[in-house]
DNA sequence: CTTCATGGTATCGTTTAGGATACTATACCA
DNA sequence: TGGTATAGTATCCTAAACGATACCATGAAG
């Protein structure tokens, strides 16, 4: 028996979730299409396993297309669907206040400490 | 040796994930001010360790505001901080963003299998 | 006949998140 | 003297996420 979630953040957020999907997404939102290979020499430090499961979830959500061709050595494709980029625009927004909130928490640590900080610039994109 | 993020999506999300942090983040935005065991009601399943943990976790990267009274009992009172609120708006995306996810999700099963299916109406709060 | 590249799966171990339960301090109230 | 309420901690345990490693199928190239 499951429970009625209050609202729809959760749904969104076990999309996002995930300790790779979001590299995972950046890097198919700013190349477009990668292989599979492509995005394991991408993303250094990512297991073949976890690379396969988090695209195998994505693809489940109907936010990664997957196209197979049907060579040897295998070549499979993955892209944004049309639905997977309504996402943007949510990333986008995550993106701009987690910008903010690392100036807002070395101000307040500036406040306290003496560790050094560096301002950095916010932007649009990510 | 930390990962140098490649944006801040991630940042953002560490603050909002964990079991019962969206939850806890919607009873203070919807109430205002809320005492401990106000939260716990409200929370059913929470244990209070979880709950304790997760107010915690907001308290220190300023998102909630912890006052105590010095009663006994004690009170013990959270708020969100004037910065917490300014996660309002992505909060509100992220939800819109999910509403229309079950949608889609209804409307892709409902092309192949036989599940019944309820269409939910958007709004613009959570 | 062997080697290579690709895109996986299978199996196992570790690490982390979360949960159950018991315990605590304090002062008031009966 | 003992019970009550509040807001926690402490300890232990389970389950899920994640990681390391080994294995597999295919066909072309050498």
């Amino acid at each position: 028996m499951e429970e009625t979630p209050s609202c729809r953040v959760e749904t969104a957020l076990e999309i996002l979730t995930g300790k790779w999907k979001p590299s995972i997404l950046l890097e198919l939102i700013t190349h477009g299409t990668l292989r599979f290979s492509e995005l394991k020499r991408n993303l250094p430090n990512i297991t073949q396993k976890m690379l396969t499961a988090q695209l195998r979830e994505l693809e489940l959500n109907d936010i990664v297309h997957r196209e197979i061709y049907q060579v040897v050595p295998p070549r499979v494709e993955y892209s944004l669907t049309d639905y997977g980029k309504t996402l943007i625009p949510v990333l986008n927004a995550i993106n701009a206040w987690g910008e903010k909130h690392v100036e807002h928490l070395a101000q307040k640590d500036m406040l306290q400490d003496t560790t050094p900080t560096l301002t950095s610039s916010t932007s649009d994109s990510f």
